[in-house]
DNA sequence: CGCAGGATCCGCT
DNA sequence: GCGGATCCTGCGA
């Protein structure tokens, strides 16, 4: 399969818009061992500068941040406890916003994520959270900063999608606020997405009630 | 230089 | 559902 990475251009929209653009599409990596990539079922914005559950929060400017300051269109990965997360780097020069991917559909490569995730998975569990889809495609945390839009890490035309559901961000229970904030996209029905049952929301609604 | 705190995952209950 | 694994990063002394 030839995959040919988005036009630069795609990159360049609000990062709400952009995260449900993303939808659909494909993310794609290449490596030694091959190519593995996946439709795009979930994403989640993090606004920046108002947005408290962003790392870039009050334009917080760090070596770990410094990506998100400048051009949309590039990776900002980052290592939660032992694993890679993946995002696409958004807004303007100067405003320092991401999405988050946070789930895949296996499309290409399915022998080597189950390489690299282990033989006696089930196929959803390749690719069903932030953690896993990063290790089945190969995607480190040296992909920092590497372009999204050529070979060998990028962004790919992908399938339309039907319906969209939007709802609050997972995992960001000290964020006030930001904790109500619907900027969780994914597809509807679709099984790949990471957090079916809501209990981990409710769990962060009842801390906000109780702070 | 030490330490606290996660945008997670997995295994056990 | 819960807790532990185990890794940076960022901040303050």
């Amino acid at each position: 399969m030839v995959l040919e990475p988005i036009n630069y251009s795609f990159f360049q929209q609000p990062t709400l818009s952009l995260a449900r653009a993303l939808l659909g599409k494909l993310l794609v990596k290449e490596t030694e061992l091959g190519m593995a990539s996946g439709w795009i079922v979930e994403t989640e914005a993090y606004l920046g500068p108002e947005d408290r559950a962003a790392h870039s929060f009050e334009n917080r400017r760090t070596k770990r941040t410094e990506i998100m300051f400048g051009p949309p269109g590039y990776a900002y990965t980052y290592v939660m406890h032992t694993h890679c997360l993946v995002n696409v780097v958004s807004g303007e020069i100067g405003c320092p916003q991401a999405v988050l991917i946070r789930a895949l559909e296996p499309c290409c490569g399915i022998d080597l994520m189950y390489q690299r995730r282990g033989k006696e998975k089930k196929e959803r569990e390749l690719t069903n959270g932030p953690g896993k889809l990063t290790k089945s495609l190969g995607i480190v945390k040296e992909d920092y900063g590497r372009a999204l839009f050529k070979y060998p890490l990028f962004i790919a035309e992908g399938k339309e999608i039907e319906s969209v559901g939007v709802g609050p961000r997972i995992g960001i229970t000290n964020s006030r606020e930001a904790v109500h904030y619907p900027w969780r996209f994914w597809v509807q029905e679709n099984p790949f997405v990471s957090s079916k049952n809501s209990s981990r929301i409710r769990k962060s609604l009842v801390n906000q009630l109780l702070s």
